[in-house]
DNA sequence: TTAATATCTATAGCCACTATAGAGTCAAGA
DNA sequence: TCTTGACTCTATAGTGGCTATAGATATTAA
């Protein structure tokens, strides 16, 4: 199989397959004569596996780590659920800037009836005072 | 007034400051004869309306954007409200995003009981099959 | 045979900084 | 006056996770 038919079965990008294989995430492929990358169908997993870490917005060095923790099965799973425990603990803190960022930015708006001169406009009186 | 004093000022790096004036953010300074950055107390101003404006996610582009009707009071407030309002909206996508990351991550950690092996390990199972 | 398509490498760009190297400037103390 | 140290300067590279481009080579279909 060449890249093409891997990034179609995996709909990930031509690019961005050959970027994990300069990140180590996945295996140098082979090469054919002409020089083409050739992969048989367990790349196919492979790349579902990273897709789905990527998908939980976990990091390439996370997924490496854990690629190298499901290679050697005897390993403790507690490094594992420390990494996701972590990034479980970043997806509360990025939840909670924001619910802070969208209160400021929609008292934001409320400050302004529209059509007013920008001399006259209350967002950017705003943006001028600091609140925080 | 030396780039270092606007720093501790305005409590941005003074490579940021810089940075801001590469990216027209703010006018190029003054010089002294030693080729060293002069402020004068306005820049103090536009930096915390700089500082401001980034607390709220909005990107440098935006914010130049701002500024530049800010410079022009008879233009019209309402690009400005419809900035503001991407904002929001964008927030909220994000916002959505991470409500979903966040239920899919503490699936996973209760599919691991910990200190077993890797190669039982729940975790890594639910990641080997895509619920997306 | 030729044209279209697929692939290759190397490089730059995105965003908003941050860090580093190496050189020059300046003020205070000995 | 000299030196030391703090400050500043420019230019460049790195961050993360791609994406886009250029220019060359390979393969495939008509």
């Amino acid at each position: 199989m060449k890249i093409g038919q891997v990034s179609k079965k995996t709909d990930l990008p031509v690019q961005t397959i050959r970027y994990y294989e300069t990140q180590n995430l996945i295996k140098s492929a082979g090469r054919t004569e002409g020089n083409f990358r050739v992969y048989d169908s367990k790349v196919i997993d492979q790349l579902e596996f990273i897709k789905h870490c990527r998908h939980l917005d976990l990091s390439l060095s996370d997924i490496k780590r854990i690629n190298e923790l499901r290679d050697n099965p005897n390993a403790v799973c507690e490094e594992v659920n420390e990494l996701i425990n972590d990034q479980v603990k970043l997806v509360k803190i990025k939840m909670k800037e924001l619910r802070h960022l969208k209160t400021q930015l929609e008292a934001l708006t409320n400050s302004c009836s529209n059509n007013q001169k920008v001399g006259d406009c209350g967002i950017i009186k705003s943006l001028q005072e600091c609140d925080c």
